[in-house]
DNA sequence: AGCACGCCGACT
DNA sequence: GTCGGCGTGCTC
């Protein structure tokens, strides 16, 4: 069916008209409803002789408009007018106003060419595209099909997503050619990767071609890098290109500094944040283009457009900096699974700790472990002991000051050979405060926020809410009826005064979000740091102490546990073997399941226990949930409105505490002075689809009216895939 | 969001 | 008759 490409009528858009002018006259409204013998007439502009029909993803991230558009495409912008380019077209307004015989649309906007056409399924006259914005194809077949799946899984939209797939455009870094592509490395030796049991295979599998899928349960120790960069290697090898990606600019440092030494200069790219956007569009190019093959880089990489992918690979998923911040918030991990099943590529995730889905990866079959022996693990893992409640009481000098005697021993010793970390899990100098007899968090009695010694944590001043910002002048405990409070958290920089005063020949040196130090002599020192701060020491702690175990478990979270046992993990991987010394002293009840895992040294038993649990409980990862916020009549509306699977469970819902004052509202948290609620959906595995599905037609279908009612957006909910703080 | 279309009441 | 208020629906 070619479409009628009619010319003539118009005399008044001539040649050197705006392509936006070339745009028709509307049929009048009489023709319009009368049966139509012709279906589409467009006039007054010469259009492409082939596929004269541009389909166009506008770039609006309303759920209502996530579909495509059919624009004309003008015979001057055939040729610029291909698959995956920017566009700019004339969207919204209406029906158009008709002035001196040309309609003319509404603003201009933005969008993608999706694909060329020969004819349009639409009924009414198509307008013209209005500039193709340049030639560049930055959206390829693939990237749209990630996207799209992304968008699915995440009951968002394809415009969301493309917003955080492709970055802006930056005219001087398009205009400069990418360098030409490098030939294929030679397949790496094996390196590290011999400690595991099927390193090897894995690395022989990649160099061959093949897809292997692979949870990888990393040894303790700095080598993580270097067998990133070599699984990286061995797919280069392949011919086909590979990509990395990693929770932090540090750790994205370390594995380009791996892959440099390992391939030279030239190909690999580094995807980071801290870049300039020119700097970024013109390393994202040179992916696109095909003269670079491997990236690494933080996760706004997980959709570089790697061409002909063999390996995606994720270090450390159960960081929650690999979660995007921006709608629909996808996780790097899920990303990179769509991502391994679209391209049927290779899959390896990695870390020092394991998280539940990376239990249920192996579990369900669809990835194979990557695991190192128990002999390898004891031999490069260090020595861990545990100081519990009752060693705490048996211990007079532990009461008088913070610290029990094991851990000044571990310390002192440790001084002796060499840094030695300490992890302290929270900054800052203001302590949150907790009864000093049963340890209940103390909280305020209006909004029941954590309550805070403002004046550096002397116990006996006076409190105030870290949320609504009242003060507590009387506090008692409600559970124990006690009036003694004690810091239930103390900061780095208390903990690093307290221990400086301790060993007053020995500096001290602190790493936390204000300012992260990358790397520390082997030289003793004190090394207090946050989680995931940690700096790597030359040769390797001599020590490291984890302190306040039970505040970081005492998190009401389904991940507390995991977590923690992460965090501590990651500090510990950081310390010498224990044939060489390496002592780790964590302050922790050593009954409790993720201390028992940190002293076995085996994060992977506690993830399959924990999925195991998991799926007993009906929670994520193995059921999906989703989260549906809002004021009570909108949250109350919508799920009345929504469709949902049959297996499908409604939990709540439940009023949402006040966010944090002053401090940044999180996406999912009410504005100053509203009280939200919250309902959690809960499916049945294998019914995620279903359920994202379900809560994207309704929200578009809420959106819509939304945008009508008065004042709107009071009725309009904030729909969440995969919450990440489940109580 | 933004705009046009159309139905219905009020006014020249 | 015709003007215009506002409820509804569409945007190629």
């Amino acid at each position: 069916m070619s479409s009628e490409n009619g010319q003539g009528g118009g005399g008044a858009a001539g040649e050197g008209a705006p392509p936006e002018q070339l745009a028709l006259i509307r049929e009048s409204v009489r023709q319009a409803k009368a049966p139509r013998a012709k279906p589409r007439t467009w006039r007054g502009a010469a259009l492409a002789e082939e596929l004269p029909v541009a389909r166009v993803l506008v770039d609006k991230g309303v759920l209502h408009l996530d579909r495509y558009f059919d624009y004309a495409v003008p015979a001057e912008l055939d040729a610029d007018a291909q698959p995956g380019v920017r566009v700019r077209v004339r969207f919204g307004a209406g029906r158009g106003r008709v002035r001196e015989g040309r309609r003319e649309g509404g603003g201009l906007i933005d969008g993608f060419l999706i694909e060329r056409l020969a004819a349009s399924d639409y009924s009414g006259p198509l307008a013209a595209l209005a500039q193709v914005v340049s030639p560049e194809p930055v959206l390829s077949q693939e990237l749209l099909g990630l996207a799209r799946a992304v968008a699915d899984r995440y009951a968002g939209s394809l415009a969301d997503v493309l917003q955080l797939a492709v970055p802006p455009r930056n005219a001087r870094a398009e205009q400069r050619p990418s360098p030409a592509p490098l030939p294929p490395p030679g397949a790496p030796e094996a390196g590290s990767w011999a400690r595991y049991e099927r390193g090897g295979a894995f690395l022989d599998s990649l160099a061959a071609g093949g897809a292997p899928r692979a949870v990888w349960n990393a040894l303790p120790g700095p080598e993580w890098s270097e067998a990133l960069a070599r699984a990286v290697a061995a797919t280069l090898a392949s011919g086909r290109g590979a990509l990395v990606v990693v929770p932090d600019g540090r750790a994205a440092a370390r594995v380009d500094a791996a892959l440099t030494a390992l391939l030279g200069e030239g190909r690999h790219a580094l995807l980071t944040a801290d870049a300039g956007p020119e700097k970024r569009y013109r390393e994202w190019l040179a992916v696109r283009r095909g003269s670079v093959r491997a990236v690494v880089g933080t996760r706004a990489a997980m959709f570089a457009p790697v061409q002909d992918l063999g390996l995606v690979a994720l270090w450390d998923d159960g960081d929650d900096s690999h979660s995007e911040q921006h709608a629909p918030q996808p996780h790097a991990r899920e990303v990179l699974l769509l991502r391994a099943a679209q391209d049927k590529c290779g899959f390896l995730m990695g870390g020092w700790s394991c998280t539940v889905e990376g239990a249920q990866l192996v579990e369900s079959g669809w990835a194979r472990p990557l695991v190192a022996g128990r002999e390898q693990v004891r031999r490069s893992a260090p020595l861990v002991r545990t100081v519990g409640d009752q060693d705490l009481a048996r211990d007079e000098a532990a009461r008088a000051a913070r610290l029990p005697t094991l851990a000044w021993q571990t310390v002192r010793e440790g001084l002796r050979h060499g840094p030695v970390l300490v992890q302290v899990p929270r900054r800052g100098y203001v302590p949150r405060m907790a009864c000093a007899q049963c340890r209940a968090p103390a909280r305020c009695r209006h909004c029941s926020g954590p309550l805070e010694a403002r004046d550096g944590g002397a116990v006996g001043g006076s409190l105030w809410c870290g949320w609504c910002g009242r003060e507590e002048g009387a506090w008692h405990c409600p559970e124990c009826g006690s009036f003694r409070l004690r810091a239930q958290i103390v900061g780095a920089r208390r903990t690093a005064e307290e221990l400086g005063r301790a060993f007053p020949a020995v500096p001290v040196r602190t790493s936390g979000r204000e300012q992260v130090l990358d790397t520390v002599p082997g030289t003793p020192a004190l090394v207090v740091s946050t989680p995931g701060a940690e700096p790597v020491a030359e040769g390797g702690y001599a020590a490291a102490l984890l302190l306040d175990g039970w505040a970081m478990l005492g998190r009401p979270d389904l991940r507390a546990g995991e977590d923690a046992l992460r965090r501590w993990i990651a500090a510990a991987a950081l310390v010498r073997p224990q044939g060489d010394g390496g002592t780790v002293v964590v302050v922790a009840e050593p009954t409790l399941r993720p201390v028992q895992a940190l002293v076995r040294w085996d994060p992977v038993g506690h993830a399959v226990r924990e999925l195991a649990e998991r799926a007993e409980l009906g929670f994520p990862p193995v059921s999906r949930m989703a989260a549906v916020s809002g004021t009570a009549e909108a949250v109350a509306a919508f799920l009345e409105a929504v469709e949902l699977p049959r297996e499908a469970e409604v939990l709540g819902p439940v009023p949402v505490p006040a966010g944090p004052a002053g401090r940044p509202r999180r996406a999912g948290a009410p504005p100053p002075g509203e009280q939200w609620e919250r309902a959690l959906i809960r499916v049945p595995p294998g019914r995620g689809a279903a359920l994202a599905a379900a809560l994207k037609a309704a929200q578009a279908a809420r959106m819509a009216r939304a945008s009508r009612a008065p004042r709107g957006g009071e009725d309009v909910v904030r729909v969440r895939v995969d919450p990440p703080d489940i109580g």
